[in-house]
DNA sequence: CGCTGCCTTGATCTTCTTCAAAACGTGTGG
DNA sequence: CCACACGTTTTGAAGAAGATCAAGGCAGCG
């Protein structure tokens, strides 16, 4: 759909846009904007959406900041304004589990761990990042407030639910290759931008994330999306990867 | 705790109750009390719980029995009055995944597929089961009359999301020996019962069902279980599992 | 008493990990 | 603007973990 003027030439330099956010990008009135986009806000009015804005304040990342570590008090929740934030697992091993890739209206934090203390899981900043944040028990009064909005909360808890369900199904039946083409799909259908070289995910994303997403190594990770553009299933390079055959993958999961 | 009067002779007869449920057992009475023993629904006043109760209509299964379908209309929820129920996904090898044992008070069924139609996992009685099911609308309802039910709802989501994400973590990163011990002792916590022959897990429990919640064949959870028996980790026998160290079992998972 | 599931055990084979090393791309500082 | 350095990616070869195939044993039940 976006057209794009890049010549598109044999060099193969990453499409991937760095995201051209300032870290203090989040002016008073985008963030009202992004606040009536965030999914569990839509259908509040105008009015509602100015009251819950007030409550929550701005933070801004870097690439590569950490903004919560796993293990610390549960204090806040955060909706990522722009910008690209990955939440993660670790292992003892050092072997991390990459559960998603949050973009723009989605949130993570605090909910997780409604009943619980602590963050389960850290979350990084993937590329530059604006987030709004709200103290735990400020959001705890929102809900309260707005039944709706818990109940659409729900609705995204149980749906993150039954993705997590599925990816275990993955994990425990399918081969590496299998897990892979999956993970592609989901990642393009998620961020993914028709581009010349075909549908981009449009996040840095390394041979590391994608084995940390479908729990295997760098080097099985790697092997498999070169076996996969050898095949023309897709293109990559260094930290992107366009699929150039979207029907044969789907093909490929569905078998 | 519980003291059970069994001589305990070297005759390996599954220490496992055969559950004394009658089909029709889900007496007035006992509804209520069971109502009122679910998580969500604790806290409401007898008069609240009355109302809900009446919204409830109740249905027994065999064990065995199939109570939801995966891909069919999610029109219903779920909550087990009594019994054990086993929630699993399907994969196209036949290789199914068990998410799942639901005990009372527990709900399945509409929930998960709050945005969606259909359910995502099948529901089988594991023995004699009786439920108390409600409409998804009518549920919904339920929600909307009673937020803080929907809040504990979603708390309670919020937890099955987290221990998801745990189990994924578990078999993207451990071996499998790794996994069965973690899983006896997430079973050992949630089912367990003190007997002479250890922490019994009270569920009929094949080695099947052990390598369908730990992603593994049977014939690889018959040899790590035969392991664990060998060095005194713990007691089984045919469709049964009872852990008699169970200090040691937290230390091979920790480590 | 024999049948039907469940459980066990062994041998082989496949998949994936691990270890190692080299090539490549990208941004940096000279 | 070039060359270097670092992080990413690739590829190879050896090894381990677990899957698969196969067969036999055991318990409970009709």
């Amino acid at each position: 759909m976006s057209e794009r003027s890049k010549p598109s030439s044999e060099r193969r330099k990453s499409p991937v846009e760095p995201e051209n956010i300032q870290v203090e990008m989040c002016s008073i009135d985008l963030r009202l904007q992004i606040l009536s986009q965030v999914p569990f806000f839509a259908g509040l009015t105008p009015k509602e959406i100015q009251d819950i804005n007030s409550r929550f304040t701005e933070q801004g990342f870097g690439p590569g900041d950490t903004i919560i570590y796993a293990g610390d008090p549960a204090e806040h929740l955060y909706v990522v304004a722009a910008g690209k934030v990955k939440l993660l697992r670790h292992t003892l091993a050092g072997k991390d589990l990459l559960i998603d890739i949050l973009t723009t209206g989605e949130f993570f934090g605090s909910l997780q761990a409604l009943g619980d203390a602590e963050y389960p899981d850290t979350a990084t900043a993937q590329t530059t990042v604006c987030t709004l944040v709200i103290g735990a028990n400020k959001f705890r009064q929102v809900l309260e407030q707005y039944p709706g909005v818990t109940l659409r909360v729900l609705e995204i808890t149980a749906n993150r639910l039954k993705s997590a369900h599925e990816m275990l199904r993955q994990v425990s039946a399918y081969s590496v290759e299998h897990r892979i083409a999956y993970t592609l799909l989901k990642l393009a259908e998620k961020l993914g931008e028709e581009q010349e070289t075909g549908l981009l995910i449009q996040a840095p994303l390394t041979r590391d994330d994608m084995a940390e997403m479908t729990g295997t190594t760098t080097e099985t990770a790697s092997r498999v999306l070169s076996q996969f553009q050898k095949e023309g299933l897709i293109n990559s390079g260094r930290q992107w990867i366009a699929i150039a055959d979207l029907d044969r993958l789907k093909e490929m999961v569905e078998e």
